[in-house]
DNA sequence: CGACCTTATTGGTAGTACCATTTCAATCGA
DNA sequence: TCGATTGAAATGGTACTACCAATAAGGTCG
C-alpha cells in the first residue's frame, strides 16, 4: 500500500494537520464510503502521535459528516456516504445566528421553487409526477380528519417540497430546499394552523402538483406564487397578533 | 448568574452532551460574540468529565464555527461571528463529494441571479447602482491593459457579483453567492481565459450594471441570461477541447 | 523610562490506565 | 450434532497526569 499518510507536522495543531491528510484521503477516494479507516490505535502510530490527538482529528471529521464511529470490537470510523441532512447544517446555524427574517427566506423559497417547478416539468417523467399528485391527495386526506394531526401535516408538506426539488433532476436544489426547510420549518407550521389557512395552502398544493402533471409552466408558476402569498399573509396576521383587521391575500 | 452547564450524562457520548449545552448556550446568546468560555480545564470541572472529553466537544464546535480558539496566557474558546466563509464550507465539500455538474450549479447561479436583479433595481438606491456601474467600468479597464492579469480578472468578477447580491438587500442571497463562488470558481475563471469570451462577458456586465442603473428589470433579465448562454457555451468548447467545431451562443 | 526577564495562564501533546460495548470464536451442555 | 453460553480480543470512551509551547502581564534592572 502506498504511504496514505505521514506524520503529522508540529507547530501547535496536528489534529488539523491530520483531519486535512484524512479528508484529502476520502476526497481522492482514496478510501471510499463504508470502507472502515484504521483504528485510533494503529493512526496513533501512523501519525507517530498521540490517541488524543487523533480522536480530537475525528471528530472534527464527524462534525464535517465525513465519517461515522462505532464502538466495540470490529468498530471504528467509516467513512459516510453524504447525506445533505449534515451539510445543510451549518447553513442552519447560518439562518439562525444572523436572525435572518423570514420574509427573507421566504424571498429565497420563492425564487428557488419556480425554478424548481419549471424544471421538473420538463425533466420530471409521468410517473413522478403522479407520484407527485398522490402525495398531494394524501395531503388533502390527512386533513379530512375531525383532529388533524400538525406534525404529519407539516411532514407531509415537506415531502412534497423536496420530491418537487427532486424532479429537477438538479442535486443543488434538493440540497437547498433540504437545508432551508430543516432552517425554517417553523414557518410552515404556522401556515397549518389556522384551518383557513390550512385548506388553502393544501388545495393550492394539489393545483400546483395538477398543473405540473398537466405540463402548464405558467400556470404553475402563478399558483406557486400563490403559496407565498398565503405565506406571508399568514405571517403578517401573525404578527398582528389577535387583532386581525384584515386579510391581504387571493382567496383563490 | 444562573447554573449554564450541568454536568454531562453519561453513556458512551459526553463530548456531544456537552457540545449541544455550549451550543444552546450561543445560540441563546448567553454567551455573545467576541466573548471567551471558560478555560478547558474550568470546564473540566463544571462537566465533572476529563479534559480530553472537552477538547472534543470544542474541536467539534471549532468545526461548527461557532468558536475559534486561541493559545497562551488570556487565550481560550472565543465565540465568533460567523462568518460565510465557514458556514460554506460544508456546502464545497457537498458539491465536491457529489462529484455536481458545472450544469447543475449555472442553473442555480442563473436562477439566483435573475432574482437578485430584481430585487437590486427595486430596492438599491441611486448610489449603489452608480457604484456598480463603476465597478464593471472598472472591469473594463482591467482588460485593457496589454497583458490582462487573470486573478485580478476574476476577482473583479467575483466583486461585481458579491455587490449585486448585496443590493438585493436579503442576506440569504449574498450567503447563496459567496457559497457558490468559493465552491466553484473555477468555472468563471475559464470564461476569463478567451480573449473573445472575456470581451463579450465584460461587455455584458457593462450592459447589465447599466440596465440596472436604468431601472430596466426585463432587459436586464435578458442580458444576465445571456451571461449565462456565454458560460455554458465556453465550457462547451472547453470540453471539446483542441477540436472547436463551431461557436453556439450569441455573438450579441 | 525603556528594554529585558520572570511568571502565571492556557491551549497542545504524550502516555497510561481502565471502562463499556461489540464481535466472534471456543466451550459447554442437551 | 446443534444450540446456547461464556469468555477473550478489539475498539471507542473516559479519566488523570505530566510536560511542552505560546502568550500576556507584571516586575526588574540598567
Amino acid at each position: 500500500m502506498n504511504p496514505i499518510f505521514t506524520p503529522a507536522k508540529g507547530g501547535g495543531r496536528a489534529s488539523e494537520d491530520i483531519a486535512l491528510q484524512i479528508e484529502a484521503a476520502i476526497m481522492e477516494e482514496k478510501i471510499k464510503p463504508g470502507e472502515r479507516l484504521p483504528s485510533e490505535r494503529e493512526l496513533q502510530v501512523l501519525f507517530e502521535t498521540g490517541r488524543g490527538v487523533i480522536r480530537e482529528a475525528l471528530r472534527a471529521l464527524k462534525q464535517k459528516g465525513l465519517i461515522e464511529v462505532k464502538k466495540g470490537s470490529k468498530g471504528g470510523a467509516f467513512v459516510k456516504e453524504v447525506e445533505v441532512s449534515n451539510a445543510s447544517e451549518s447553513f442552519s446555524i447560518f439562518l439562525k445566528q444572523q436572525h435572518i427574517e423570514p420574509d427573507h427566506l421566504i424571498e429565497l423559497r420563492e425564487s428557488i421553487d419556480k425554478t424548481i417547478t419549471t424544471l421538473a416539468i420538463a425533466r420530471a417523467d409521468r410517473a413522478e409526477k403522479q407520484e407527485l399528485l398522490r402525495n398531494a391527495e394524501k395531503l388533502a386526506k390527512l386533513n379530512m380528519e375531525p383532529e388533524p394531526d400538525m406534525d404529519k401535516l407539516s411532514e407531509a408538506d415537506r415531502n412534497l417540497n423536496i420530491r418537487l426539488a427532486q424532479m429537477s433532476k438538479n442535486p443543488v436544489f434538493e440540497w437547498i430546499m433540504r437545508a432551508v426547510q430543516q432552517g425554517f420549518s417553523s414557518y410552515d407550521y404556522a401556515l397549518y394552523e389556522h384551518p383557513d389557512y390550512r385548506k388553502k395552502t393544501i388545495e393550492n398544493w394539489q393545483k400546483t402538483a395538477l398543473q405540473i402533471f398537466e405540463g402548464e409552466p405558467l400556470k404553475a408558476l402563478s399558483t406557486i406564487g400563490n403559496h407565498y402569498v398565503l405565506l406571508t399573509g399568514c405571517l403578517k396576521d401573525k404578527k398582528e397578533e389577535g387583532r386581525p383587521k384584515k386579510q391581504e391575500f387571493m382567496t383563490e
